[in-house]
DNA sequence: GATAAAGCGGAAGGCAGTTCCGCTTGGGGA
DNA sequence: TCCCCAAGCGGAACTGCCTTCCGCTTTATC
């Protein structure tokens, strides 16, 4: 092919997110911290089984609570993803580097691409949210966006150091490929065809 | 990698839709023709120039009508959309066949995935309905859809003739993975290099 | 011109997102 | 222990969009 992929682009300038844990002079009440988690608990719930887009009044009212209630803790419906899958996502995150213990690079990634599109489309009701999470824009979830990077980076780089995969992917790129998947709805083949074909854009091939 | 992308599917029964278009025995009044078509001229502006989603009343209203009168004649925004590029789509799976004639399989390939992208990336306002084209959902895009993956199967069969592209890939399966390359905002860049890197898991490779 | 059918407009009802403000409550201080 | 007030809560209200519906207007035919 002539205009082969061209390598890692220069990455643009990191801004570290502000720390967005409140100021220490103030405990929060109880009654919040309570209602807080609540709402997590819920969210988690609703977003998992929902087959549509969930509305954060709906979220609110399986937490027993008013929807001002939940806009003083989340503002917006992707803060709530965020929070609610936070340690989901840095689960699957770990476990790149559990996968490259156990197996080679290559397969490891094709694993954990699998868990990736797995967990995602896990997640029905949450597609706008997630895209979010995959394409650059959103300032809210650079830490998660960060994380995943890393995780994939980890992978990419094992199996180049490996030498089953090239050298000159960008994290983000292949993250961006995935993001296609679990759009499909409905449709794990073509899903689980796609990872792969993904997945064997990304093999090391001697000559080029 | 150890388990490659593994060939065609099984394809589902096709059904052809239903032929939209009237019984024969009223023509269609004359006032209603025209607005038709100033319907699907804004339409066709509003979704080339926005850069949100656009909501059906503004369309009737840049047309000089009302919401019932948009309704009357696209009963979803999906079916306006579909109205709206018709056109446009039928010349870009024409072209298909125009590269192959000016250039080998491969490079004609990538070239139409890039107009493809492009096209698709030129419409803000649209990622909904043009991704119901993608995803195999909506009846009412069949056509439309057909149209698109005669035009890939059409590339794909020319690079497989030649050696040049592998031979067990579905070309459903490489609409699905463009699918994710427009919805990422403001990064064409981005864009270009995934679409390498798919067409890159495309190529032939004598051992495998 | 009269008339019936086709077409049009926009009001109305519904739903989700978001803001705002009066009421409630937790918890530190007297 | 009780008081107080800032933090927190609830939901009404407003917005904007989708969709339906029905009385009015226009077209084409006779």
């Amino acid at each position: 092919m002539p205009e082969p992929y061209t390598g890692r682009p220069t990455p643009p300038p990191t801004t570290d997110p502000p720390a967005p844990r409140r100021s220490t002079d103030k405990p929060v009440r109880a009654d919040a911290r309570r209602n807080r988690q609540r709402l997590l608990t819920a969210a988690h719930d609703l977003f998992a089984h929902a087959d549509t887009e969930v509305s954060l009044e709906a979220v609110g009212r399986a937490a027993g609570l008013g929807v001002g209630t939940v806009y003083r803790h989340f503002p917006t419906r992707d803060a709530l993803f965020e929070a609610a899958y936070r340690s989901e996502v840095a689960q699957l995150c770990d476990a790149a580097g559990e996968l490259l213990n156990e197996r080679p690079a290559d397969v490891a990634l094709v694993e954990w691409m699998g868990r990736f599109v797995g967990f995602a489309a896990s997640k029905r009701g949450l597609s706008a949210a997630l895209g979010s999470v995959v394409s650059s824009g959103s300032d809210l979830h650079t830490r998660t966006r960060r994380q995943v990077l890393d995780a994939l980076t980890t992978l990419l780089d094992a199996g180049v150091a490996a030498g089953t995969l090239r050298a000159d992917v960008d994290a983000g790129d292949v993250l961006g490929a995935i993001g296609a998947i679990w759009r499909i709805p409905d449709a794990p083949d073509q899903a689980r065809r796609i990872l792969m074909l993904i997945a064997d854009g990304l093999r090391h091939r001697p000559t080029g």
